[in-house]
DNA sequence: GCCTTAACTGGCCGGCCGGTCGATAAATTA
DNA sequence: TAATTTATCGACCGGCCGGCCAGTTAAGGC
């Protein structure tokens, strides 16, 4: 870190942005004055606007820092070089924990869905074709049923995992606190791989047996 | 429908309650004046408040004449007296037209997650210990994995279907104008259908001819 | 036909909020 | 050290928006 200068405009800008952050993401963009970002900050309104030009553009480029951190996570993840099932079950493992750990990223992809617009879409899209290109590979090595469409297949996955987490506080609400939410959840990951790999459908030994043998529900942990 | 007199207070309350859940699904109910809503309603803004209170209290009063007709919907859907396979099955479907029917509940949903509150959780709660039961029943007879946690699976579907709607604006702008995005939701409702029963893994032909005779892709339509 | 009730109107106000401006002092450069 | 730049501040402005109020007119009970 550098020596705390009486004037040091990075921190000041990190700090009016990890401020806006907080804020914007609990209480959405609109209910939060530019006053209370500035006040959280320790800085003056204005120096909002010296830094950022406005209050929206201060949003855009909050969202743009944080997509960024998480498209690095999930290139990462996809350019590993194993085989196609055991990569759809470590993507699925670390989207997971990835929504797990901040719940800001949860927040930001809940935005984005009332939003509406799109400030990285292009990033998104390479991630995607990426992914189709694996699941195609595993349909190819008869590893991946064929008659999916693998755009589902990858969709189906992110739904399942990111919709736990915007209805956690939901579900919390409903059972009460007594209920051990931290277990169901890691109860939910179990499921969620097993419906996405087997389905829901009880299966015959022989068949249990076979899929056994593939990597359905790993040891591995984050 | 009754004659239209000079004053009518309900037709006069539906018109602002319209008017008023079309922009504030729009744009968000921060982002549309109260003024707007009455221009559009054909009415004074003082008529809002008149009949409504306040705009927090209007936008409450919308959130919950729309979720009245969607638990209606499902609850009709829950009470159908099928085995627990179909059930699921018809319930998938008819929770994925619901959404496709009406853009507007997708919307509702969304600002769900961002708002955080819930005018009508006892509701929901009920909804979801009626399709707890009934998955319940389905592992009891040997239909559905015992392994799975029933919350788990319909935490699942719902997140499936979903999911699609809430991503299909983006998908668009992904995609470009020229993609049949009506061929491409069927197709995706069918395979979230065999993700969700059978999963994605491919499996042996006997286990394929097994699996053909429960109702994985029936015909009933909307 | 009166009288109470309530739907409805136009106008207005108080506050808040995003954004600007001029001044100041700390950094940077020459 | 002088000159330039720029980070920072406090004060302020113009507009908008939610809500209120005093008044008007229709509906309904008696």
């Amino acid at each position: 870190m550098t020596t705390r200068r009486r004037r040091d405009p990075e921190a000041t800008r990190a700090a009016i942005l990890d401020a806006a952050e907080d804020l914007f993401l609990a209480h959405g963009p609109s209910e939060v004055p530019t006053s209370r970002i500035a006040k959280l900050a320790g800085v003056t309104k204005s120096l909002i606007h010296h830094h950022f030009g406005s209050k929206e553009e201060l949003w855009n480029e909050i969202k743009q820092r944080h997509f960024e951190q998480y498209f690095k996570v999930q290139k990462e993840m996809l350019n590993s070089d194993e085989g196609p099932l055991e990569l759809l079950h470590r993507s699925i493992m670390a989207y997971f924990r990835f929504l797990q750990q901040d719940e800001r990223s949860v927040s930001f992809m809940s935005w984005r869905f009332v939003e509406g617009d799109e400030p990285c879409l292009a990033e998104e899209n390479e991630l995607f074709e990426v992914g189709i290109q694996r699941i195609l590979e595993g349909q190819e090595q008869g590893l991946i049923r064929r008659d999916l469409n693998p755009l589902s297949i990858i969709k189906a996955f992110l739904a399942m995992v990111l919709q736990w987490f915007q209805t956690k506080k939901l579900l919390c609400d409903m059972l009460g606190e007594e209920t051990d939410i931290e277990a169901m959840e890691e109860k939910y990951l179990q499921d969620i791989l097993t419906i996405f790999f087997d389905g829901v459908r009880e299966r015959s030994s022989t068949e249990a047996a076979a899929s056994e043998a593939a990597p359905a529900a790993g040891g591995a942990e984050a």
